[in-house]
DNA sequence: TATGCTGTCTGAAACCATTTAAGGACGCTC
DNA sequence: GAGCGTCCTTAAATGGTTTCAGACAGCATA
């Protein structure tokens, strides 16, 4: 392949002059200048992304860092950082660690020689992050993380606001008359979980609602985990009118096991959901969720990351997106309840018209 | 951070014998070796891959491109791709061409000059993608096309055998007693959608089944397509009894059209999907789909273009994996005819028992 | 004892494709 | 003819890999 010394020569000029007018360091003079992307365009030549990384001690690489692409939330992420990177002549790297902090060390490490402009990382867990994102940023890079954080976090991030999301659709199923709600979380050592119970609670708190112990689980963030405390749950007296999922994923086990135990939901059980994917459309009956824009979410996160390799002395920014409560047929007010039937009918409108702007 | 000069002197060798101990080049005597490798892990030291990629004509990455890592199904090939590179040392570039010709090239000509040393590709279309991997091949870099094959191609590829799996969802309907049978496929300029039509009119030709030709329906790879064709499909006289999609968000659009026409499926009409993502498990009714294995078709591409790297003269390799017909409850027999109870019944069972192996 | 052979290592240099600091040529002005 | 911009060239530097000549020890052979 071409390179710089064969476009010098075919433009008459000297290396330096060439590098001078693709990356514009210096003032040339128009004839010498069209001479060299004339030469150029002849020959199709791009630059060595690898000496150009050499050199400059910084490629147009960003990283990204995952638990698991197969987890249908983590692709709108994705796409949306590739999105932002792709338009700004980056290439994004993909890693996926499982939630497992070893794996994401290792990728950490791996990923350092390559010389990344940008980190994007949904961290494994609360682990300290610090000390390798300390690496990266004394070598340049920018580092982001994304809907959920570290212990002690201190740079540029991206979430939504959990907590209220959570608190609107405790809320939602309070003003439905739903007095008995249990909740099944995902694991309590990440971020975005802790929040969103906190939204729960206080929704639960304003309510005056105070529940069983055994009303709340913790569970990881798969449809399995759903299933298995759903199944706790729907046997427990007084068996919950109404279940709030940490995600849309454990929400589908809890479909799953109340459709199993030969309930109903929503006549025996209402449940929501977290995330609104795609999938909560189509899943019967239709699932009641906050939505969070997965791809937003990736989005900011790469200008964030590309906002930083441009000014690297700007002040820290705390990026948080909104969620939305889309109601669908997974909810409706508990049986045997004297109250709110004005609510109930107003559900019903809510999901129709939530089901068909879709 | 740490080079190579610096290990050379902390262990009081020279720099040659350095990179010899780190790549194997040359035999060292243990006692020498040993230092080399205290500094190494003393320091922390590891090999800029820029350097080395610079040099060597080659870096340890892996370019993957497919159309959209929103489409559900090509998340589980970016992982078993992802894991396996992972696992050799390899890092995963990601890229999402939406099925857009021109985008795919951009991508490829960026991504030369990385000097990756193989490429995985799931092709926008049938466009001739010759030149460009000739390109990269002739940069001693693999080709691996995945899922669907460009017009002419000549290089490693695996896909999932397309048309046995249309031909035995086509067979198993038939078998069902259903003549009437529409197919919604996919996109006819992509290989896929071509073998899987092969292999639905296989199973027509030898069952002596005509259909008019309304009966056959292309549209994309989406449910908004699978939609639009099945509100088209039920309007026609006889209404099919059942239809073939050609993959799953084709189906799921279809359920979503029966249910909106007040219809069920499977009473009315029987549904069969290709893919079978996990979702398929969850829709309303749960979908009949041919499963195909994401993740082995990318672990496999992945693992064809390291085995490539390591010997770019060994024999081309085309790998044809198995699909899996899995019937769910989106298929019964048809309504009004005389024939075939008992497969009837035998589908019963088979949609149960695979319903709860899942 | 001299000779050659082998295995192990050193040191130097070429090379990969770029960026960039430093300096030189040239014309213009005063 | 000194001073000053402007435009361009030169050459060092980036961090590795790889080649090559040579040193040196140990050993077998004559």
């Amino acid at each position: 392949m071409a390179n710089m010394k064969k476009i010098a020569e075919l433009a008459g000029v000297s290396l330096g002059t060439v590098s001078h007018v693709l990356n514009g360091t210096a003032r040339v003079r128009e004839p010498l200048r069209k001479r060299v992307m004339d030469a150029v365009h002849a020959t199709g030549y791009q630059p060595s992304q690898l000496a150009r990384g050499l050199r400059r001690d910084k490629t147009n690489i960003l990283a990204m860092i995952i638990p698991d692409i197969l987890n249908p939330f983590f692709p709108g992420v994705v796409r949306g950082a590739e999105d932002i990177a792709f338009s700004n002549g980056y290439r994004l790297v993909l890693c996926n660690t499982d939630n497992d902090h070893s794996k994401e060390v290792a990728h950490l490490n791996a990923l350092r020689t390559y010389l990344p402009s940008g980190l994007i990382v949904i961290p494994s867990d609360l682990s300290d992050l610090t000390t390798q994102a300390e690496h990266y940023r004394r070598a340049g890079a920018a580092v982001v993380c994304v809907d959920r954080l570290p212990r002690n976090w201190d740079g540029d991030s991206v979430i939504v606001d959990n907590t209220e999301g959570a608190f609107h659709a405790a809320n939602y199923l309070i003003g439905l008359g739903h007095r008995q709600i249990a909740v099944i979380n995902g694991p309590m050592n990440l971020t975005n979980s802790q929040d969103r119970l906190k939204g729960f609670r206080r929704a639960f708190k304003a309510a005056k609602i105070e529940s069983p112990h055994g009303y709340f689980q913790e569970t990881t963030f798969d449809r399995s985990g759903g299933y298995a405390k759903t199944k706790i749950l729907l046997k427990m007296l007084p068996r919950p009118t109404a279940i709030l999922a940490g995600n849309d994923l454990i929400a589908f086990g809890a479909l799953l096991a109340i459709h199993e135990e030969k309930l109903h939901c929503p006549d025996d059980i209402s449940v929501i959901g977290f995330d609104g994917l795609d999938l909560t459309e189509t899943t019967s009956p239709p699932l009641s969720s906050v939505y969070q824009s997965g791809y937003q979410l990736g989005a900011a996160a790469a200008q964030l990351a590309l906002d930083r390799v441009a000014d690297s002395n700007s002040p820290i920014r705390h990026i948080v997106l909104k969620t939305e409560l889309k109601i669908r047929e997974s909810v409706a007010p508990p049986k045997n309840t004297n109250g709110a039937t004005v609510p109930a009918k107003k559900s019903r409108v809510a999901a129709a018209s939530a089901f068909s702007a879709q």
